[in-house]
DNA sequence: CCATAGTAGTATATAATGTCAAGTGCTTGA
DNA sequence: TCAAGCACTTGACATTATATACTACTATGG
């Protein structure tokens, strides 16, 4: 299947942050911790099924902390772990090349 | 369908980079210009229907130059263009974090 | 001369993945 | 009482990626 280098940490890290929705996913958290639908509006159309897969994903890698605050009017919190908030640097660094080289491909028209 | 914010170029970076295979193309190509079965071999486990479309994608955002040198002995090359080259800050924060953060969760071993 | 291997891809069928729409159980507010 | 919010789950459907084989051509070796 796949013959990529998995003892090099980068090629690790690229393949999970190249999952679809997961920079969203991180960079939405960075501004602080969030309920499951509040995440789920801000980050702006991950559907609730890979969203919930995603948070899983990342929180059994120790980047996100899920925390149950209640059960019964269910309220939950994710918010990042140390693993997590290191990752500002990487989404920033995206930032930064986006403000310099991203202009406005615009597809084609505004909204 | 996606609401997310596309005004943001931070947005739209991560809708890119969190392509499949394209940040693996990007680290690859960072080592110099390759051919596209060279390419293929490095970037380890992208079948070429998905690195050929991956490639048509980033030329087209300009990330990446296609240049065919012969055309009977095919002979292509692929080379990061000046936007290309400046995601070396994003590989390399994801490579900072990855040492730093991305120990060994690696489950399986080797084939 | 013919098989093998290398170049850059394309084709097609199938597997994996993501999305949509709706639903669950429960509470609060109107 | 009824709609709306919470945090998800489920199942059908659509999109996407994959394996595998194949095109067309050259160059090398037996």
């Amino acid at each position: 299947m796949n013959e990529g280098d998995f003892t090099c940490p980068a090629y690790r890290a690229i393949d999970l942050l190249q999952e679809k929705w997961v920079l969203h996913i991180v960079r939405t958290l960075l501004t602080g911790p969030k309920g499951f639908n509040e995440l789920s509006r801000e980050v702006g159309g991950c559907n609730p099924a890979t969203l919930a897969q995603r948070l899983d994903h990342l929180e059994a890698l120790g980047i996100v902390k899920k925390t149950v605050q209640s059960v019964m009017p269910p309220k939950t919190s994710y918010r990042l772990t140390a693993s997590g908030q290191a990752l500002i640097e990487v989404v920033e660094a995206i930032d930064r090349w986006a403000r310099r080289h991203l202009k406005d491909p615009a597809p084609a028209r505004r909204t």
